[in-house]
Parts: C-alpha cells; structure tokens; sequence
DNA sequence: CGTCGAAGTGAGTGACCGATCACTCTCATC
DNA sequence: GATGAGAGTGATCGGTCACTCACTTCGACG
C-alpha cells in the first residue's frame, strides 16, 4: 500500500523525484514492463495454477491494469510462459552457483552441489509449483514446449557441467521430481513411517 | 451413443431388459451410481484437470444430469476426491498383480516387476494424468489429503511387499514421479540427447 | 389402487473471467 | 505550444460454471 504511492494524487509535478529531484518519467516503456509483469506473474500462477489464477491477479500483482497485461501479451497462455521462462532462468541461474561452488570436483559432488543449491533456491516454493502447475498444462502446446525448452537446458547443463554419466544425471533429474511431490504433497513433517521412506536424505529447503 | 439408449424411447414396458426378459429397474441405487460416476470422472478429470473440467463434462460422462452429481456428492472437490481414491485403488491392484508376479524373488526384482506392472496399467495415460492434475491442486485440503493417503498407500505396500530398503522404495518413487514428467511433458519420442538422458531404460507403456 | 420416499432432471441464478475497445494521459520532438 | 505515437485504463460484453430448486417419474409395499 505504502510503497508505490497514487500517481493521481502526488503532490509533486510530474516526472519529479522527491528525493533526487532528477526527473524520472512516469511512464515505463512496454519493453521493460514485460519483465516485471512476468514476476508477478510468478507468483500469481505459483499460488493458484493456470486455471484458478485470473489476469486480473497478475496484473495487481504487477500494479497495472489487466487490460494493459493484454496489451504486453498475446493472451493469458503467454502470461504464463512468460512466467515459466524466468522460473527456468533463475534455475539455471542457481545450478550454475551451485557447480561454481564443486568447480574441479568429481562428477557426482558437482551433482550433488547442483542439488544442493536448487534445494536452496526453492526454499520458497513458487519456482517449484510453477512447474508442478505446468506440468498439469503441458497439453496446451505453447506450454508444453516452454516446459520441455526449459527441462532440455536443465538437463544438458547438469549433464555438460558436472560430466556424469546419462545414468547419474537421469537419477538427479527423478529426486528433483520426488521432491516436488513432496513439497506440493506436503509430505515433509509428517511422523509417519511411509513419509519418512520418501523423505529420507532428501535436502529440506529452509 | 449406440450402447446405453435413451431410456425414454425404448419399445419395452418399463423395467423389462431385451434378452433375458427379466424386470430390471430403470432406477438405480444412489449407492450403485457413485462408483459410475467416479469411474467418468476419471476420465474427465484426468482429460482436464480439477480447474478446466466442468461438473456437466463428469455428469456427461456418466449418463446423468449435472444436478444429480450434486445429490451424490457434496461437490465438485468430492467428486474429485473420489476418482483419485478409486485411481488409487485400481494402482494397488496393479501392484499387486505385479507382486504376485514375481513371488519368492529378491527385493529388487519384487520392485521391478511392480514396476513393470505400473507401466502397463498406465498405456493408457488417465491414472498417470489424474495424478499430476491431484498435485496440482493438492494445497485443497479435501484434495491434499487423498492425494497424501493414495501415496501412503502405494509407498507402504511397496516397502512391505519387497521388503526392500527405504532407499530402494524411495528410488522406485521417484522414477515414478520422472516418468510421469515423460509423459505429461511428452518428452518419449524426441531425437533430443537430453530427452534420451531422461528417458533411457524407462519401461514405454504400450 | 394409492401413496410415499427415493431417483432423477430442466431451468435457472449469481458470480466471475478473458478479451476488447474507446478513451485519456504522457512526453520527446519540432 | 502544437503534435503524434505510445503508455495506460474504465467500462463492458459474451460466455461459462458451480450450485440450487421446484418439479416429475419410478417402483416397492400395503
């Protein structure tokens, strides 16, 4: 609310910074909004999936108006590739720090680095439930192949940079896959037994 | 359209079936119905998703007018929650019958023709799509709690009937959760190395 | 036959959503 | 200061969906 004061009712003359007084325009270019549209729209499409989130909440989430969201998309199916290619982005952003981190390690401990900073990425769960909720709307084919583009870097990185074998790297790929289910599942904290086969040894983000 | 006419312009006096001539009633149990109606929400859901299925395309499946799904169930979440219960079921069957296939073997072949077992129940894709839609939307919590008691039960009766090690188990879920990113993302059939990587030695259905 | 409870439905209703359009406001340039 | 292209919005429309309700049909039983 405080943030980002009414452009209305700013008692400033327009363009007008309070604290620099250098002038900054109070429009954006279309070209740098889309960014931040996507942002939002991360967190809009990781808290309701495709379905149940409107582009009215992305484009609050983004301080606009949803008819404008329009005007930067083609539709609500770009809206959400959108937001995919930059959950990727930042992925791959982190399973490079990761392997930063092993550099000149055996393949296995590039790996597991790898696993370790992913398992640190989502300690907020919105970069993995975005690909949970992808996963759900991968028949709608502009998804579909965003989800596939962004599982090929995924996977030839971890493949390229750390030089397992395919074995190891398929293996890496399929606990990332068990630890969306846990963490969608809410499986983490529970007592039972079959909950704690599933989650031993698993890296608890947080 | 062939298979169930209209029960209003059938030639028969009501309630008297063509071949045996003995009385059937037109009616059924609401008990008998729901099982029917969880069978077509199977397919409708798992064709959808929670979000992108409407209560008329379930009520469609099964025969009956969308006003009656709402006599037999509270809602659009208990219908849901009852098609992933009865997923689940038909999933331990197959399970089993995967089991008792390989009896008085080792642990791993135990786990492997179970394994095997579940790629063939899953040629067709409704139980495996109807599973990622549940972790999809698990944060309902009708919905998260079916989901959780479904995996409770295939991860216990995996462990028991092995008689594998946690680890085991665990690995055996988690190439479960990789194949059905193989799938939903429709990654089988591509050229691509890194779809090769995914998906070497992963059993295909059909 | 009559009747009563259960099976089953047609016709809504209110709320919401994606998309569009006409419109205003901003600001760099001349 | 005039202008035009682009930034940004309010209002709205056509359509859909979960859910409800009054109503009809069925059939078991006395």
């Amino acid at each position: 609310m405080s943030g980002a004061q009414s452009r209305r009712n700013v008692a400033l003359k327009s363009g007008e910074c309070i604290v620099t007084h250098m002038p900054r325009p109070v429009l954006s270019s279309a070209e740098s909004r889309r960014p931040l549209v996507a942002a939002a729209a991360i967190d809009a499409f990781a808290r309701g999936g495709f379905h149940a989130t409107t582009v009215a909440d992305v484009a609050r989430g983004a301080k606009i108006s949803s008819a404008y969201v329009f005007k930067l998309f083609s539709g609500k199916n770009a809206v959400f590739v959108a937001a995919l290619e930059r959950c990727f982005d930042e992925i791959l952003a982190a399973l490079e720090r990761g392997a930063d981190a092993a550099e000149e390690q055996s393949a296995d401990a590039v790996l597991d680095a790898m696993g370790a900073a992913y398992a640190q990425l989502i300690a907020d769960r919105r970069l993995l439930l975005l690909q949970v909720h992808a996963q759900s709307v991968a028949d709608v084919p502009e998804i579909g192949a965003a989800l596939r583009a962004g599982l090929a870097r995924v996977t030839s990185f971890a493949k390229t940079r750390s030089g397992a074998t395919d074995d190891e790297v398929q293996r890496f790929m399929a606990f990332g896959q068990l630890c969306h289910l846990i963490v969608t599942a809410q499986i983490w904290d529970l007592p039972d037994d079959w909950a704690k086969t599933l989650t031993h040894g698993v890296r608890h983000p947080g």
